[in-house]
DNA sequence: GTGGTCTAGACCACT
DNA sequence: GTGGTCTAGACCACC
């Protein structure tokens, strides 16, 4: 994976572990690696696998067992929400945007068929 | 004007600027507030404005006079690029971050319209 | 028993064995379960039962039997240290923080009232 | 201040500050101390000093600016709420502790009109 | 000067 | 082996 290095590093993983999650890559209660595995495949520091998995943490999609490691919940729910979180990122920045700068519903909507060709 | 202390105060301020150009809110070949009135205006660091004027002219949108100010360029064929710029932006993260989760054409002009309403 | 995983598990369990000890369901001098089916019943690793009654035994609470197992101390007194040392504990706890907040005696045991009703 | 080494470290200046902040000696939008120097202050890293205000941000307690500093909220709810969560966690614990070990409301209130003096 | 991020490496407790 | 915490120090963008 290369990084854009106009965004922190642990936002990069944490999205690419998301969508991991909700493409099915990575299972309900499945094991994450390691924190040190995690660094050895991205090639970051531990520390940075660390918050990776604090955030993650944080947000209800990982849990963590002492001397274990580090798991995906195991809450289906989880799963939606967190599809709806990043769609939901996407739709408000790009509607709102786009109605900043003066398109309206119908041209938005042409735009977008021909971008997607 | 709000601003969101995640993304830099240049950055928001450049934005919020060229949708008053593209809106015609400024218009063509207009003066600019001082960099000092820019700064109350906005409440922001002067040294913030002058960030602010010098990132704008070398994007060729503005350029100073000296003794006399800054002036939008009088460049219609601007007024298009920068609209087309902040279009683009938005598209290609937009069209990007749904096909990374997993949305097709199809389902992204649904869920749009439904947004839409 | 649902353990919190903040907090070390082992720590979880001593407590609990102490609680069904000062309650009477664990009798003086009565054997205690073994390392491995201690390990069954709580769903914990082996060298974590271990550790457990290793830490028991350096309080006094238990003793081991070469051969034939761990069992409850049969010291009467010791009964009343345990509960003396846990609720020491709390209260200790309990009035330096609200102290620390600033609490004095007459609302906190006010508020102590309310919340047990 | 002296820390307890069995607490992490910047668990225990979070609650300093939250102290502070409800005993009014830190007021509301006030200024906190930049990271250096509450580093200097608490004799800590000064990446523990960024751990520090990045919880009491995500706790909605602080809140920063680019470049300015860390500041308090000027949310007045937030006192309160802070007040509550610190007093609730005191009184859970406490007991729900007495109780597990067998103490009833009376008894509890009795001691502690002893302890208090 | 201010916070944000990252690397490097250490130590510890827990399982 | 696993995560949790901390120190040390570097670099960067922002104001």
């Amino acid at each position: 994976m290369e990084f854009d290095h106009k965004v922190p590093i642990y936002i990069q993983v944490i999205r690419d572990i998301k969508i991991a999650i909700i493409k099915g890559q990575i299972g309900l209660g499945e094991k994450l690696p390691s924190g040190r595995d995690l660094a050895l495949q991205y090639k970051i520091n531990p520390n940075t696998s660390s918050r990776i998995y604090k955030e993650l943490e944080q947000e209800g999609i990982s849990f963590t067992k002492r001397g274990l490691g580090t798991f995906v919940t195991e809450d289906q729910q989880k799963l939606i929400e967190i599809r709806e979180e990043l769609s939901e990122g996407l739709f408000d920045n790009f509607i709102f945007g786009m109605k900043e700068i003066g398109y309206q519903k119908d041209e938005v909507i042409e735009m977008l068929n021909k971008k997607y060709k």
